[in-house]
DNA sequence: CCGATATTCTACCAATCGGTTGAATATTAA
DNA sequence: TTAATATTCAACCGATTGGTAGAATATCGG
């Protein structure tokens, strides 16, 4: 079963909640690019692109490297597998549960 | 390429962003129950469980069977679902961007 | 050194969140 | 009818969120 109680899970689940943050992470996945590149791309200021990666790195989903006075971003891929390994469980588990629902309904209604 | 502008992934990633919200999924998912059922088994108040019960309804992720004085509780896969195929082809799209800058460092000194 | 550039830090704001308590509403049981 | 039960609604609280603006810091290019 999987375990739901998990603050990385919160925080993952947390970060791609917002709509631009996961546009980020879209942008993120054509390559690496700095803090300035990023914002440009997006409607808000980028003080607030700024605190959106913050947020996405606490939760594990990106790490930069600072090379002078520009950060790379990059993305890394562990914590959204484990969000999406938690997503995938919890599926097959309702699917099973919900087939079998299924089933009994067919039987208590007597059936084809 | 996964769309990643949607109120409906805001509501069911908040939604499952939340310990106690994927508690009540997972037990959803042994069966249906009423709201004082759920709540007897988190160490929150009755209120605090009927409020996450709300966001998870607001989310599309659970439903609600009004009968007499009792709410009976059950999970609505579909939207669980969508959120988990976002995840999984962005991974998907992750994992290739990743394996080919992987064979280019391989090849190449990877300039700019 | 100086000015431009890239970025964070601090402070602020309104809105939402997760929680509480207490009152209101509706249904069931005596 | 009355009392107990199941639940929401309303108000409040402190913390967090998503956003802004401005100041501070560090680096680069003359």
């Amino acid at each position: 079963m999987p375990r739901t109680r998990s603050r990385r899970l919160d925080q993952v689940y947390g970060a791609i909640a917002n709509p631009t943050r996961r546009a980020i992470l879209t942008v993120l996945a054509g390559g690496e690019v700095n803090v300035g590149q990023l914002a440009q791309r997006f409607p808000v200021s980028f003080n607030a692109v700024s605190k959106h990666v913050k947020v996405l790195e606490r939760a594990g989903l990106v790490s930069r490297r600072v090379r002078g006075r520009e950060h790379r971003l990059s993305l890394r891929p562990r914590p959204l597998r484990e969000a999406a390994r938690w997503l995938a469980r919890q599926r097959a588990f309702w699917d099973f549960r919900l087939d079998a629902l299924e089933a009994v309904l067919r039987d208590d209604t007597g059936g084809r």
